[in-house]
DNA sequence: TACTGTGAAGGCCTTCACAGCG
DNA sequence: CGCTGTGAAGGCCTTCACAGTA
């Protein structure tokens, strides 16, 4: 499975890398569907390959929290999915405000999808007075003045940032002023924070000229060397 | 800098690692910013550092594809910038559609941030009826059905996904057939594409996910209360 | 003198291969 | 016998350190 973030960089407690964690998810996807299809029983092949990840590669991420298979057998398909859940922390729901109310941030906080994982869009927060006051799929858009006294009222534990780039590193400054470790921030900016906080960027241009590179060097004739 | 995709799967042709290719568009942005300051001229140290980049790094990235500086010098700004634009493609204007025209694709198709990079999202598709015949910042929403004779007539490079997951494979091998090569998928969906199609996904729940499942294992100590 | 370009070293993740167990 | 779990091997990227140059 191909994902947009980068990788590198930092790092889960136990040397655990990024990527395994990403893998995570997506084992945790599959296994949901495999049981809702009423699949009891996987085998690590089963599982990763339609994924593009090896059976090995998908052992040894397991490898890192513990041992969940039956040697012989494989997983049990719900044990797995709840351990999984239990290791990415979605067994219990998340608060997330989203900062920035245009096109974008409006478009995340109507959709339904994230309550799946767990995840709340519980509050957004906008500086634009004709934004403030609005309710977007039953979240009304305050202040982000109001932001500081309501991240720690509402246990906000992630900030979504939809601002444009240039506020982006004071609102991100700001989050963090209040206590908020984890950001994910699409604006198009270099932000930066302290070490102990948590930031993921989701850039569209980067990845579109990043398809676009490899357009223009592979163009077409030989490709082989790929994941599939 | 961080970014929000996967990485290690996938390299352009003379072995040049993804990341690299990540990481120039972010240089191409700080150049750009410092061309407009007005600045000539930039060493590693000060091009890197700001991006969490380490200047040897950027060199060895610069490296992959000729020699751009003046020893005891640095690089100008302008020839860096403009190499960088040529290297990643987007010294010419390339053709995006969007097919899915929700919240999303509409968030997308108004963001008028793209031409700076010389990405121009010049067509969109939907086939819900409601939909189809809207027009979005200019772009007419046709149906999906017209995709494959515009994709062809109008020169679409790129397309990006914004259906929803069920449907996503199913439109991502209809553009496939189409002879496009490049998809950007934001479906939370597992697609799978034949080795010579390139394919970014940009998924926001995992994104969290992985953000959240930071936050559990490092989080300060342990506990919800982050009231401090 | 100051900084680039680059071979070599190092570190981290993935892959391999097999021991071990149901 | 089949499949997991895992130490070891391998490969790739990053970092280091310095030769070379304006």
């Amino acid at each position: 499975m191909k994902n947009v973030t980068k990788s590198r960089e930092q790092k889960t407690p136990p040397n655990i890398p990024l990527d395994t964690i990403r893998r995570m998810t997506a084992y945790l996807r599959t296994l949901n569907r495999l049981g809702a299809d009423g699949i009891a029983t996987v085998s690590s092949e089963e599982l990763a390959r339609p994924l593009n990840v090896s059976p090995a590669q998908l052992r040894k991420d397991l490898s890192y929290f513990g041992r969940f298979g039956t040697t012989g057998v494989g997983y049990r398909v719900a044990d797995l999915a709840a351990s999984i859940k239990s290791i990415l922390g979605t067994d219990r729901v998340w608060n997330v405000a989203v900062i920035g109310v245009g096109k974008l941030g409006t478009a995340l906080l109507d959709y339904p999808g994230f309550l799946d994982f767990n995840l709340r869009l519980s509050a957004a927060f906008d500086n634009n007075p004709a934004r403030i006051g609005k309710v977007i799929n039953g979240v009304p858009v305050r202040d982000v003045a109001q932001f500081p006294a309501a991240a720690a009222a509402e246990r906000i534990s992630v900030v979504i940032l939809a601002v444009n780039s240039s506020s982006a590193q004071a609102v991100a400054d700001m989050a963090a002023a209040c206590g908020i470790k984890a950001i994910l921030n699409f604006a198009p900016a270099n932000i930066c924070m302290a070490p102990h906080i948590y930031l993921s960027n989701i850039d569209v241009s980067c990845e579109l000229e990043t398809l676009v590179c490899r357009l223009k060097h592979c163009g077409e004739p030989e490709s082989e060397d790929n994941a599939s």
